[in-house]
DNA sequence: TCGTTCCTATCTAAAAAAATGATAGCTGGG
DNA sequence: CCCAGCTATCATTTTTTTAGATAGGAACGA
């Protein structure tokens, strides 16, 4: 059995017949017939049912097919592996979850394309199941998601763990004070983990029925907390300047629960190339202290 | 690229030169320097320095090997898949820390051995680390090792988490009671996790200096320690009727942390036969209920 | 210094394997 | 009943792989 063999099992059992697959492998049908024929003499075992429309996997087919996926994954990785000499250059295609990317994006890729000229970074942003789906299809070479994420097949690194504060302008000493017609809760994105978390918590504390404000950007969002637009509910390391400055006021929420991990998703059978790991570092470091830029 | 190829690359890497290699390979060395030629000119790079005595890898090279290694353990995995048809049969390699076996194993083996009677069950005692030392060297399917292990390459599932407890006569009702000069440690093995942890528990509640008493089965252990001759320490799972008879007393020692987790780990690019799927079936049968028989 | 030994590179002819193209045979649907 | 679409088989050509022989370079020891 050879990866050669393999590749034309696959296309085989993909297209459920010989012709299509031959038409798929530039090659000749009668070709397909003898290839396949010999690797099921060689183990033994039947592959394919033989119908007269084309062919269907045996048991033994089945069982087959997603190891044939692997040894070409593991060809690839292969192949990528001396291609890549080190030096990180070429595409690095991640993806990030909207808060993730607001918070802590900026910080990470602008130091890494400046350490990093030769590597073209693309982020795609979409939520953490989508994301996490988009990895397992090897779309993405990894992605920043919520954790936890249990898969087999995914390695995740938590990247970020922090402790989330509520903010609201220096005014409100505690959270009872706020005044439910004018304050709105200030999230970055509808729906998200940090919105769910921000009206459970305040739900706790009596506070209800907040109207939402959903804006873009962290700036933005410091704004217009700080003016006294409404609360917000952010990790506590990116708030540093202006709560120093007094213009925002921290809220601890020690008893709900409310630390986030962002785990950093991979496939474990992917390949880790130069300008993940060096991103991977990247991201470490920046974590470890975000002002290191 | 292709398998073959990188068998014929892996050989010369590990031979360091082609001769050698051609002897392994069954064939002549001018073949080998031919492959080894098209390999590298198909993937544009030296992948061995060519010296007088023989072949050095260059880092290119290097960066290969080890996925030469994953290609052929995933076209073995393949050749395996293919193979077993789901009913479990043939050999099962497994390991088991000593605790673990003396405890469990008679409990898991017989149940498993009774219902696949197919399976040439071989259980390999040591100690966790030599243990995982062999799962990764593959020379084991999996081992069940204490926990918690971290290791890239492996896959480890929780089997037993078992809360420890003193068991001493039921004269000894509190620890501080016991003679320090004719009471005993007992011991399933000197130096083990239990041993450890025993001792530790006892220095803490002021019980010092204890003789060792090394037993090598559970039963013993559990009728020297009813006719008063020392304490042992033991999951509190594993007692049951004799303390219900009252021939035993359990101490707990809630305070110091002793939770011991008992994992299966194997390699995650191993291949997971019948026969070792149905084992940690049955072994998880068995840890929820250890009567299951 | 010379010969021996151990190594790789290269060439040619033979053998093996793979690809091709044509043909036959099967089956279900119009 | 024939046609469309499929797989199996065979003879032929093409490509790849192998074997065997030879050349050349470098280290080692007498």
């Amino acid at each position: 059995m050879d990866a050669r063999d393999l590749k034309v099992f696959e296309a085989v059992a993909r297209h459920a017949g010989m012709n299509r697959a031959a038409l798929e492998l530039h090659t000749v049908q009668s070709n397909v017939t003898t290839r396949i024929r010999l690797l099921e003499s060689e183990l033994g075992t039947a592959l394919f049912e033989r119908h007269t429309k084309g062919m269907k996997l045996t048991a033994a087919g089945a069982r087959l097919l997603p190891h044939a996926f692997e040894v070409r994954t593991a060809l690839d990785n292969a192949r990528r592996a001396v291609t890549d000499d080190g030096t990180p250059r070429g595409p690095l295609n991640i993806g990030s979850r909207k808060s993730t990317a607001a918070l802590h994006l900026t910080g990470m890729v602008s130091s890494y394309i400046a350490t990093h000229p030769l590597v073209d970074v693309s982020v795609r942003i979409e939520t953490s199941s989508v994301l996490i789906d988009m990895v397992l299809e090897r779309k993405l070479e990894g992605a920043f998601v919520a954790g936890p994420v249990e898969h087999p097949d995914l390695a995740g690194d938590v990247i970020f763990d922090e402790e989330l504060v509520v903010l609201s302008s220096p005014e409100i000493t505690d959270l009872s004070m706020i005044d439910c017609e004018r304050t709105k809760m200030i999230v970055l994105g509808k729906g998200s983990f940090y919105h769910q978390h921000l009206e459970a918590i305040l739900a706790q504390r009596g506070v209800k029925e907040l109207r939402l404000l959903e804006l873009g950007t962290l700036e933005v969002i410091m704004g217009c907390v700080a003016s006294g637009l409404g609360v917000t509910l952010l990790p506590d390391g990116v708030i540093g300047p202006l709560q120093r400055e007094g213009k925002v006021r921290t809220h601890d929420v020690a008893g709900s629960d409310c630390r986030v991990q962002t785990l950093f998703v991979r496939r474990r059978d992917g390949f880790v190339s130069s300008a993940l790991a060096a991103f991977l570092d990247n991201a470490r470091a920046y974590a470890a202290d975000p002002t290191i830029n």
